[in-house]
RNA sequence: GGAGUGGUAGUUCAGUUGGUUAGAAUAUCGGCCUGUCACGCCGAGGGUCGCGGGUUCGAGUCCCGUCCACUCCGCCA
């Protein structure tokens, strides 16, 4: 027989028995009468044990955190009781039998927000009873309850690939695994399924999807884990309209499934040079009520070559960041903001505080309204709508670099003056460059990964100006996130040869690493695009959490450990040498 | 690989210019309280001050190294 769960009980149950599972909130003795908080995944109810009472003895053995059974008879407590710091709500339980399914030792957490996150992960089993951690992983759970209705309702099927699969050379770092059959060879954990879902086109499986475990050995972050989790999917006989529309769909219905949130479509549509242009992003936040403008033409003819400079240079920018209110920021702020730009490299940040919008220069407070005259004023002031109260912030530089500064900037002035839209605001981007120039290893390297076709008709057209080039690429992106991204991909075998030959992977390397890719293409691969999105990302946005650790089970530190079980840890010299393997101690 | 912040009781933290016996809250244990719900009151136990070295008459405090946690840069096709 099933017990009820204690967010099952409501008014309309009084005088019902019932008998709740759960764990014991907290033990209150007054009065001769014993309270016990319950507390199950769904809620807690106040249970009282009276002196008289079968259930006495038993009730006075209990512990927080024992895991109990009790029987007993709902009760609405009198309205004289009811108060707004009530926890347990305006039901009680009156037990009858209380039962102890097992004894807790004391728990070595405060069980609340305050727990440190090492102790919260050793001992994580007790930190998922949190309530706020239940409704984060219930979260999750509705989230990919919702991803396979909606794909099962469009057609799509549910395919599964191999864990262990074939190390790839570019890209992220892989998990390798030793064979023991094979000496010296190693498996490795894929870092998506990219080409077995590319393999599947072909074999005419034309809707596919997967909810897929994926591993890339690379340094963590809030919003990276060494192992995570895709929502993998891929189509044949499309185009990105049709891809995007699918995904668009898809997020459209999860988010009304798990939140009830109706999210407007279409999503708006920017370019990758727009996003950085206007924003500093590739995934812009459009909840900040801010944009960046270039203002070159303004001070290409000032003296001040700080700005005269950049503002010359066809590679180069000058970006103005209106920051509304701003002015009311001291020197030592605006110090700080400096040294945060320079973290992604910045040389320094300009300013302006606009004290009088009218009265031109005069109204102006700034180490560098000397150098200004009234054309360029009056041009950048005209382009920002500048108002009195507002600050302007300058930088200067390499086009990317400065962008990507100055959109960082741009989100943390909106987060310290707390502008961001309520809401939530989806966005794609697109037509990304087809590759990225490496100082380091002085080649390019595919900027979303080599099996991205590009918007070029033809390998001959590609190749006479790859810098140039856009591709089939396709970012979606939620508050500032990025939560997926995808392409239409290669399915020629001469553009599939020509980008590998762009990327420096000659043609015994190509053989050699995707040679099964390659022949596959030969035999009437259909046209056909996807999209993977990180579902530890969507579910982090969904509960409202900073980091994704908080949506994942059993998630790993910063150093890639895990303080519950220890992992990784060493292994024995029998299990190495069944695996063939020497292991040559960090000196 | 780099930068920053932190590491003191089971947990969360305080600890002054280096100075007697390292404190609080909470948790645990005991006692009191006739409806509590962050209840309240009284009492008790609980510390390799992350680890190693150095400076000093004396180090939780200063210096060097190292490990761990978190945030960020690099990295993440």
């Amino acid at each position: 027989m099933r017990s009820h769960l204690c967010g099952e009980i409501n008014e309309t149950m009084d005088g019902q028995s019932v008998t709740l599972c759960g764990w014991v909130d907290r033990r209150r003795d007054l009065g001769g009468l014993i309270f016990v908080g319950l507390r199950d995944n769904a809620g807690i109810v106040q249970v009282v044990v009276e002196p008289e009472s079968d259930a006495f003895a038993d009730a006075e053995r209990l512990r927080n955190e024992y895991c109990v059974r009790i029987k007993g008879k709902v009760r609405l407590r009198p309205e004289s009781q009811w108060n707004d710091s009530m926890a347990t709500g305006k039901i009680e339980l009156v037990a009858e039998d209380v039962e102890t399914l097992n004894a807790s030792a004391p728990i070595p957490l405060l069980m609340n927000d305050d727990d440190g996150e090492e102790v919260r992960l050793r001992y994580r089993y007790l930190d998922l009873r949190r309530p706020r951690m239940q409704r984060n992983m219930r979260i999750r759970s509705k989230l990919n309850q919702a991803i396979h209705k909606h794909l099962d309702g469009n057609g799509f099927n549910e395919f599964e690939t191999p864990i262990l699969t074939k190390a790839t050379p570019e890209g992220a770092r892989d998990y390798l695994v030793p064979s023991r059959v094979h000496a010296g060879q190693f498996y490795a954990l894929p870092q998506s399924p990219q080409l077995f879902k590319q393999l599947l086109m072909m074999a005419g499986m034309d809707r596919y999807y997967q909810i897929a475990r994926c591993f890339r050995d690379e340094d963590l972050r809030a919003d990276r884990q060494p192992e995570f989790t895709q929502l993998d999917m891929e189509m044949s006989f499309v185009e990105e309209s049709d891809v995007q529309n699918a995904a668009e769909g898809l997020v459209h219905a999860v988010f009304k499934d798990v939140l009830d949130v109706e999210l407007p479509r279409p999503f708006p549509h920017m370019t990758w040079h727009d996003a950085l242009e206007q924003y500093g992003s590739d995934k812009p936040d459009l909840r900040y009520p801010m944009q960046l403008h270039s203002v070159d033409e303004h001070v290409k003819h000032l003296e001040f070559r700080v700005f005269s400079d950049p503002a010359n240079n066809e590679e180069h920018r000058v970006a103005v960041l209106r920051v509304p209110g701003g002015a009311q920021f001291s020197r030592k702020q605006i110090d700080e903001y400096t040294s945060f730009v320079a973290r992604y490299g910045a040389k320094g940040l300009a300013w302006i505080k606009v004290n009088d919008a009218a009265a031109g220069i005069e109204g102006l407070q700034s180490p560098v309204a000397k150098f200004l005259d009234d054309k360029a004023w009056s041009g950048i002031a005209e382009q920002t709508q500048v108002e009195s109260g507002d600050l302007l912030l300058f930088g200067a530089g390499e086009w990317l670099q400065t962008s990507t500064f100055m959109g960082h900037l741009l989100v943390r002035c909106g987060q310290d003056l707390e502008l961001a839209a309520e809401g939530w605001a989806p966005l794609w981007v697109t037509d990304f460059p087809m590759f990225e120039w490496d100082e380091e290893s002085g080649r390019y390297t595919a900027m979303h990964h080599p099996f991205t076709a590009p918007r070029s008709d033809s390998a001959e057209a590609l190749k006479a100006n790859a810098g140039k080039a856009l591709s089939k690429g396709y970012d979606i992106v939620l508050n500032g996130a990025e939560i997926g991204g995808g392409s239409i991909r290669i399915h020629n075998p001469e553009m599939q040869a020509a980008v590998f030959e762009l990327l420096g992977i000659g043609e015994e390397e190509a053989q050699a690493k995707f040679g099964f890719l390659l022949e596959a293409l030969k035999y009437g691969c259909p046209p056909h695009g996807g999209i993977a999105f990180g579902l530890d990302r969507v579910a982090a946005l969904m509960a409202g959490e900073p980091s994704i650790r908080d949506v994942i089970a059993f998630p790993k530190t910063t150093t890639a450990q895990c303080p519950l079980t220890d992992a990784p840890s060493p292994i024995v010299d029998a299990q190495l040498k069944e695996l063939h393997i020497g292991v040559v101690s960090k000196s």
